[in-house]
DNA sequence: TAAAAATACTCCATAGGTATTTTAT
DNA sequence: ATAAAATACCTATGGAGTATTTTTA
């Protein structure tokens, strides 16, 4: 059974008038007739009533004729997703976010892919850090990731979405907040809560403390910036967080601007041979400056 | 996009090897990479990434494979759906039925219909009379009817599937429920319950009585025999009622056999002109006495 | 008898086959 | 160097067209 029958089928069965249907077609009547024939040998079953006055459906016939329409639907349908996949403008985007990104830029990325590609779905993989998204890209478990550089591997592209500057976190009371300059140094011998070891984060905070002078001394480890301030706020230590927008409504914290502060990039990560046009869709969203630049978030 | 192209493009994606491919479906290889490549154009949609090592799926080839996976199989139900409807041996009957058959003799039609056509649905209109049923039969509101003759069309087939004699249902009490023989004509005089004057029941009744040489004094009617019962049961009159095998729980009623009992037949109706093989062998299932005879109920 | 579907036949488009070339590993 | 897909070309099946006959209301 081809398309073709089923089309034939169902414009005879609606016109119930070979002639009328084979116009319809843009055909002449005699093929038509003999198209119907044979669909109804291959099927062993009678589907029309053919007197030279009407043409009328058998049982078996409305049911094809049902069915008949519903996978010509099908086949249309098909026809238009399979074309939208291939042209990169529907499918499903695995995403890879460092932890709070959810809170700030996420929100920004969804709606925009929402409103330009309305095709598009995002399967957020939430919570990781850099060096985990790095290898849930090689690894092909996800198709982009937005993280905070260095990415160790070549085989990845960036897009630079954003900088932050490192901001010092401190309780209110603490002799530092009223200082009103502050260089790195001065933080030297001072207890700090800070990201996980292996978080971008974490990797340029300790960077930058080499070469101001010192080595922190971190009392704990936080791997979300809501908890990590919390820490602050109960007097635990002092830490460097990216702009924070937002205190997570936590009271008896204070930021300070460093003078000398590191800073940190956000940045879309992709494999570099990924030649799929939906990811490139994805990413180009983001060349033009969709997303206002140094509109970064905490880590 | 004609169903080979959907069966060629599945093969070659499974095997993902045009030359194993084209064996499966008892072809050469060039035709069909010929008909991919027409699909491909077609849908304006890279689906396949070749190499001369393996062949890949886009992703629009993965979303393709799924889809005409689907569709291939729904074709194949359909040409099965079709000629099973086509057989007669699949479809839906619309049944009328008179209405305390239900209780009975309905029963075993539908367990006789389900066991032996599992095709088949029955759709029960309950509760009609003869008359009713006719009209409803000649208006092609139903196909079959279960109903009791006289039928007046000509245009009906009636396969008589039983036949029922009339008892005497009367009050405990009643003068009557102490002789031992009992012939019609000692009811006149008598008030009767009785169904509906249209009701085949009824006419019967009314033409013995007549032959018994009384018109019977009908002091109330009811449409479904419980009621009646329920009637005589307070003592409101006797009644002519189809052998009943239950009292509906009603006590104070006892029943009588008449020497010159009027009989009622029950029978399968159906137009003379409906050659479809469905309700031919809807029918065909009574043909051979699959329900006992003489295992009639009420009207 | 007239309108419409079915037949009979003819033709040609194209699915499918054969031989060969190209390509990527 | 080789396996596999693509290309080139050919063949022939069968889909579609034209002319005509058959059917039945």
């Amino acid at each position: 059974m081809e398309t073709r029958h089923l089309r034939y089928f169902v414009a005879v069965a609606e016109e119930k008038h070979f002639g009328r249907a084979a116009e319809r077609l843009h055909m002449a009547q005699p093929p038509l007739s003999q198209q119907i024939k044979q669909l109804e040998e291959q099927l062993k079953t009678q589907l029309l009533v053919r007197t030279t006055r009407k043409v009328e459906l058998t049982p078996a016939g409305e049911l094809l004729l049902d069915r008949a329409r519903g996978i010509l639907a099908d086949l249309d349908q098909v026809a238009q997703d399979v074309q939208l996949v291939g042209q990169g403008a529907s499918g499903v985007v695995r995403i890879g976010v460092a932890g709070s990104t959810m809170y700030r830029l996420m929100p920004r990325i969804v709606e925009a892919a929402r409103t330009r590609m309305p095709g598009l779905r995002l399967n957020v993989h939430g919570e990781m850090l850099t060096p985990q998204m790095e290898r849930a890209l090689e690894e092909n478990r996800i198709d982009v990731a937005l993280l905070r550089p260095p990415v160790r591997s070549e085989a990845l592209d960036l897009l630079r979405l954003g900088q932050d500057e490192l901001v010092l976190a401190l309780p209110e009371q603490h002799p530092l907040a009223i200082r009103d300059e502050l260089r790195l140094a001065d933080l030297a011998g001072q207890p700090f809560i800070s990201y996980p070891a292996e978080s971008a984060v974490s990797g340029i905070f300790l960077d930058a403390a080499r070469s101001a002078g010192f080595r922190p001394d971190i009392v704990q480890e936080a791997r979300e910036t809501s908890t990590l301030l919390s820490f602050v706020a109960a007097g635990m230590g002092i830490a460097l967080v990216p702009t924070p927008r937002s205190t997570f409504g936590l009271q008896g914290i204070v930021f300070r601007a460093l003078t000398d502060a590191p800073e940190v990039d956000l940045a879309l990560a992709s494999r570099k041979g990924d030649a799929r046009p939906l990811i490139a869709n994805f990413l180009s969203l983001f060349d033009a400056q969709t997303l206002t630049p140094s509109e970064g978030t905490t880590p």
